[in-house]
DNA sequence: GTAACTCCTTGATGCAAATCAAACGATGAC
DNA sequence: GTCATCGTTTGATTTGCATCAAGGAGTTAC
């Protein structure tokens, strides 16, 4: 990640970070009505993000990954309005939020870095509002699969192959459809020849189709 | 709005607005592409956000009121990623997002604030995310006009009454359907006798049957 | 090994919302 | 006043996805 932070700003971050926790698959970091005290970056292992409500449905509003930064939803009432659940063990750093804010005002580079993960979050969210309002399943799926192997790639994993860490009932809920759904899209793209899937495999074999189907337009 | 800022913070508070602005009915205040330079709080006159794929289809993001900030898609690549439309004539105040940032490592208070309109929008686009996902026509509507009411009435306005100021179309695309299908909602709603409907008027007859629709568990 | 479980795939059927279509009401131009 | 335009309502029909249902594949426990 390009921070713009030289060694010596680096070092001075460190100070934000506590401690580290570490959380077993299927464990939660923090949950929805927990006191909100720390973000977290994630150092190794995936996470999902999800929101309920009272009458059991199930919302996924994110999955992430090493590098990125959770806990930000907690800010606004000093709890959080979320559930965190590891998808593989993981470990994270606990950046105790009065740090970080303490360091911001300290350091106008990390000022902008907290401002910025937290504008990209917003703009993500943009985003999938657009996918679920607007776009059908395979649409959907088609942008959920660019965006995983975009963000795996660009920390040095193949472009063309992953191994989800989701199920397809936790794809469906986060792009709002079941998951029968998803898998008779998963399907379909293989019947296409657009990729190869075997279970939680996936190859991309044809990246221009994917896109093609996200958007029609662009790559006519 | 309870800030915890006392008169003198007040004061220096000013000093973020750099100046006021107008802006006519149907009219931008910033779009998709523009360079990101200051926030918005908008003083009169009502707005809404929304991002468009290049073929066409257009996502309301959300409607914003007296208030409420507007800008921060822009801070995480220096450029506006969404467009901001007045709705009505309005009148925002100019804050330099530099400003913001220089203001906010002097007064805590303020730093604190930004950061919990942030998380606000983040929690926001949360349970939007929820409603897209997992809620049928009639809950989204019911969920909506609780929302824009409850808004209304935190700024005097009644809790029964209003007026909308945007169409039904601009209603179907922030709640993922089509205007045909928000109008059947509406009639719906007025043939049960929750609401009654005159145009754009909205008077609300019973509150507690739209909580219902909204959430069936909680309120039975 | 097999039993029990979870996750995934595929087929058949049903339904909520989209689409297509027409008419109505409000507003503004002249 | 009339006409044109735009937003809204309502009806008829279609359709994409959900739902219901059954079986297959992979994993864990013993």
């Amino acid at each position: 990640m390009p921070t713009g932070f030289n060694t010596d700003d680096m070092k001075k971050l460190d100070e934000v970070v506590a401690t580290r926790r570490r959380v077993k698959q299927g464990e939660m970091l923090f949950s929805n009505g927990d006191v909100f005290t720390s973000l977290y970056a994630i150092r190794t292992g995936f996470f999902k993000t999800c929101v309920s409500t009272e009458d059991g449905r199930e919302q996924v509003t994110g999955f992430q990954m090493a590098g990125e930064i959770i806990g930000l939803d907690g800010i606004v009432t000093d709890h959080h309005s979320c559930n965190a659940v590891a998808l593989e063990d993981a470990e994270v750093c606990v950046m105790p939020f009065a740090n970080v804010e303490d360091l911001s005002r300290e350091f106008p580079l990390l000022q902008r870095h907290v401002h910025k993960i937290m504008s990209r979050e917003i703009v993500r969210e943009n985003s999938v509002m657009m996918l679920l309002g607007n776009m059908r399943a395979e649409e959907r799926l088609a942008a959920f699969l660019l965006n995983l192997t975009q963000r795996l790639h660009a920390r040095g994993f193949s472009q063309t192959e992953l191994t989800l860490r989701m199920s397809r009932e936790e794809i469906g809920s986060y792009l709002g459809m079941k998951l029968e759904t998803v898998s008779r899209a998963f399907s379909k793209f293989s019947d296409d020849g657009i990729i190869e899937v075997k279970q939680r495999y996936v190859r991309i074999l044809n990246t221009d189709a994917l896109k093609k189907i996200f958007n029609p337009e662009t790559c006519s």
